[in-house]
DNA sequence: AATGAATGAGGTTTCATTCAT
DNA sequence: GATGAATGAAACCTCATTCAT
């Protein structure tokens, strides 16, 4: 899951970030990408297949950056309540650090479902994503279904409950402008209200 | 605000939303659309000047769907914690009943932002959607107020706090499938239960 | 040949007249003539069967207005360079005058000679341009001829010289701005000094 | 102002030359001019940013053509007359030369002059080759004014003087047929009876 | 590793024309 | 006499992709 990725490779997966997210991800197209790189699309042929499998090692790493950022904060010894708020913090401040790739994410959620046809190399890395987001969701699930074993939260529909946590934590996605230079205070305050919100609204 | 639109106008709108949903908005071309009306293209273009102006009337036409519901069922009498309950379901019912729409909607909220060139027209319209949105929002903004004077709510920021509440009560979008075809015993608990997690996310 | 033209049907030629003149004849499209007109389409179809057959019309019109004009001035008791003189102005005026209509002419004797597909009815009205046309060169043709027998032209090919002759006539196509408010002493100067210049250009 | 321009793009060029001459600028469709050359639009499309920009280039080519073939010929030693006429002649040699070029840029002088929404890359060629026109026109505004006060010329409005000269130097566009094959002694008689017509238009 | 030329499929849009009313 | 809806052909343009270098 951690595979070694080249200096080029990663210029390219932030120029694509990027573009995706200034121009959404049907309108970027790859040669707004090898603009954005100041080269010529051959050099993102070169690495990616396919526009879709740049698309997918995109989301791929923005799934990863989030899991590593999160994995370590989890703390069993503690309440889950505080474990949550440990970890709600960790994924807000990881998703308004690497902001470009996680607008990508949410755009491919809530465009259609009708799936237009997707070479094998696209499928399998799709399969990865879904794997991803799996295990990271059962990392909030394992903590969420402590917490309402302990008392702390209402308990009810687990895969609801953590599809609303997870949603509200995503929610400066949707409004977060980075390019107005947001300061470190604001960024701090961002993570402790949403965070606060996102638990309360699990409690019993 | 309240245009009369023609029958052939609103069938277009139909067949236009239901692509955007299910193709996406990028994806959906005007040929899909005029296949999924059983006529052609021209007959799109005689009512819309483009596929910009198309979108943009389906958005107004959503955003009007939930403002009119909702407009009627606040309650200055009530506490605002009640008259926000009434609100919330009559906004989730709203939405389950013209998913289509609403799918639309989201899908432009995380589109890029950088605007590609659009004409005069889609200007006015986007300006349209911007100030029945400002408007919308503030029907929720001041009863978030009222219950936060009232010591129902945590004094939070308010924007954040009505973007975070506006977020849940639209998340069955996300996931949300009506060609299942729920009871309405359902679509009641779902009702219930978002309306719920959401102003919990707001108590003090 | 001088048809009894209707109101309805003459606004229309002034219409297109116009629209012709301003976007091209090509990218004039049949709405544009109609939104011009204050009406829709279906006026001009009513009366034309085609926008083949409209230009035709139109350039029709153009042939008849400088024919009429310039008929009645020449004077074969004169000189021929006098007749000429009293026809060259008489068409400078009759240009300046209904100038819409002899921009028109002009772009359809620059644009491409591959011929695209006609109506019946289009090649009938090509027809019946061209005899005008070759009738109205005639016109000059006889003068220019009685001037080289008079000794006052230089002998040199006729066909060669009648079509120097009208193209320096024509030439405030070109470049004549309406729309400025030329004065009525401009314009007489125009009109002599254009003809002194073509004239000249035929001189022994 | 001399750009370099690639084999393929010259290419390209005449094919578009070709084109825009038989069918017309606005009936010569980007199709054809690909089907001329014997690829795809692609191929156009690459090079050249719109059919706007391609003709714009055609046009600013045709200019640079009879620039450079008379530029040279300029003798200011000799009387204002014989400058003038060894000028005309080149001119006229240049357009019988690259006849397709000319045809083109007649067949936009007589369009409509409203402009249609042009990208900016089109205005920058467009203002390019107002500029390219009135340096040309300067170099024959420069001569004739040395005739008048030489007062081999007559003392006319130069402005006018110029155009008219330049609409006769440029009258074989009009009606010259490449394709019948015409002889070298043919195209001399061509350029000396026109240059002659053209000096005799400005003579006292 | 990267470029630049070229392709071809598909997209949006325009527009002359027909037709029911 | 005139309108407004609808059509279909063809236009311009975009863009992911391939390939020779």
């Amino acid at each position: 899951m951690l595979e070694q990725i080249s200096t080029s490779k990663s210029e390219i997966l932030d120029a694509a970030a990027h573009c995706f997210m200034t121009l959404g991800v049907e309108s970027a197209s790859v040669d707004d990408i090898a603009a954005q790189l100041g080269s010529t699309k051959g050099r993102i042929y070169h690495h990616f297949p396919s526009k879709g499998a740049l698309l997918a090692t995109v989301q791929l790493r923005a799934a990863g950056f989030t899991y590593r950022a999160v994995e370590g904060l989890i703390d069993a010894n503690l309440p889950a309540v505080k474990s949550l708020d440990r970890m709600a913090r960790g994924h807000i401040y990881e998703v308004l650090n690497s902001l470009a790739y996680h607008k990508v994410i949410l755009q491919t959620y809530t465009a259609g479902t009708q799936a237009k046809k997707m070479s094998r190399v696209e499928m399998d890395l799709q399969e990865q994503i879904r794997t991803g987001h799996r295990q990271y969701e059962m990392l909030f699930r394992t903590e969420v279904a402590r917490g309402i074993s302990e008392g702390s939260f209402q308990d009810r529909n687990l895969t609801a409950a953590v599809a609303g946590l997870l949603l509200v934590l995503n929610s400066p996605v949707f409004w977060f402008r980075p390019e107005r230079g947001a300061s470190q205070e604001f960024i701090d305050t961002i993570a402790r209200d949403i965070s606060s919100m996102a638990l309360a609204s699990l409690r019993a």
